[in-house]
DNA sequence: GCTTGACTTTGACGTAGCGTCAAACGGGCA
DNA sequence: TGCCCGTTTGACGCTACGTCAAAGTCAAGC
């Protein structure tokens, strides 16, 4: 018979480790001292210890431990329970790797820019939402702030406050043309049928902008010189953490648009869908 | 401005969260209701929200980003905390590989033997310990036994028993011959230079039984047939878990043998030294 | 104005598996 | 008998929140 501190000891255990399993009933000491509670192992509690030490490397919790010892589950229960583990472990498995990449991306860009940008990507699901926008080809971007100007403003004439609800542009790059082929348009808080004739004889029409479960985001302040960098980000993003793009980019323009000039003062968020590349 | 529920909505986070954020300063709301406590948060407040989330996804702590938010750390200090995060990374990837492969093979041997054997293999470390034996090449199990016994029978009345430690066999197969080479003998409390002389006029030599760090091991009861059914079970174990055996295999008797037949009822633990294969 | 139901607040407890510390007591040795 | 080490119970700490309770708020419908 040992004392705890021995037994701890000779199967490379803490101390605290053996009376937290008697506390949990997994091993009880042998025989317990009435006098002074002192704990009493037997050598011959070590295989059932190493039995503990070895469920719990294979990532077992205690809990689930506790019925194995007394054998009261079966082979197929225990296979059960086996294959739930290695599945989840083959999960957490993936997810480590892609952290491991994203790190790497990062002490990659550490590296080259002397700091980091700022550079928050996060993945988010969004639902479906009725959107009510028109669609066009701009030449060029002076064109594209003009047309997004003009959505804006009117829109916010026309549409009624409670059912309008942000600005978001859609950039549709099916075909890759030196025009760029955009959805400009309003989400709404509800779904409507109705159609609004703005400025130039343009017609915002009603549709739906599809929910999308993996989306990689970017909240960006301003929109037009510094977005670049946020798309180059974005870009790099999601190559180093094993995604691809799967959908149309969104520009969502969280706040109200409201100074005259460009678009600097806004507040824009940038979203990808994306899925895990092949 | 947006109440917390709102906020929580947008960013996808729970409330909980951005409550917690709140307490540990990481994201205080843009302003709180001196009467009613209410927290209210600005759509300006996501990009640092987004970067919270970002730096928890790299598998920073919130305590680690704490300071990151405030511009306090260098690129050079942020460098160095991913690249640890990066060794942490790749070490716990090394273990759940080897975890998987482990549970890999108890789903096998499920499969294969229809329940799970006495199979507890546990690492451990052992300290180097002095050691008083014999040396000699038996031809066959019988002799193997017959030499234990008299070490073990005379070693217990010739040795003190405050010196006299526990019984040991190391099985030295450096050589793949028909006879077993062993040493059979006594580990000690502390070292000792004197030799004993037994029956048959064999002599116990002292010498020092080597510190292994990882030290595969198992512990059965009984030894002879039993026992090769551990070998067998801690060499599945070597081999599933990307060891390999990496010196002379030991046999240790936790007990003081009594039984005058075989070894039946002795608790033994064998020892496989192993390291990582390449 | 009143009710109602959805929302918010603080506060507390729970999680998994122990580590660490404190105060009090036991055991063996000189 | 004193001393030092070992042991006991009990409590708190750790991470990043989830969950629940009791009480107060807000907006909308009647």
């Amino acid at each position: 018979m040992f004392r705890l501190g021995e037994f701890a000891q000779i199967a490379q255990v803490s101390g605290r480790q053996l009376r937290f399993y008697d506390q949990l009933g997994l091993l009880q000491p042998a025989h317990i001292d009435r006098q002074t509670g002192y704990r009493y192992y037997s050598i011959r509690q070590l295989p059932r210890l190493n039995c503990i030490l070895a469920l719990k490397e294979l990532g077992l919790s205690l809990e689930q431990i506790g019925p194995l010892l007394e054998n009261e589950i079966s082979a197929a229960e225990l296979r059960a329970m086996l294959t739930m583990k290695r599945a989840q472990l083959e999960q957490s498995l993936r997810e480590e790797e892609s952290r491991l990449r994203h790190i790497e991306s990062r002490i990659a860009q550490i590296d080259s820019q002397g700091a980091m940008g700022d550079y928050d990507v996060v993945v988010k699901s969004v639902a479906a939402t009725p959107y009510l926008s028109l669609r066009c080809a701009c030449e060029n971007m002076d064109e594209v702030v003009r047309m997004v100007r003009t959505v804006a403003e009117d829109g916010s004439r026309l549409i009624r406050p409670a059912l309008r609800d942000k600005l978001i542009v859609v950039a549709r790059n099916d075909q890759i043309d030196e025009k760029l082929d955009l959805e400009i348009g309003f989400s709404l808080t509800r779904a409507s049928n109705a159609n609004v004739r703005i400025t130039g004889e343009y017609l915002l029409c009603a549709s739906e902008l599809p929910a999308v479960d993996t989306m990689a985001t970017i909240v960006r302040p301003g929109t037009n010189p510094a977005s670049h960098c946020a798309f180059g980000a974005i870009g790099v993003w999601i190559e180093a953490n094993g995604y691809e793009v799967a959908g149309s980019c969104r520009e969502v323009f969280l706040e109200p648009i409201t100074g005259p000039p460009g678009f600097e003062g806004a507040l824009v968020e940038i979203q990808f869908p994306v899925r895990a590349a092949i």
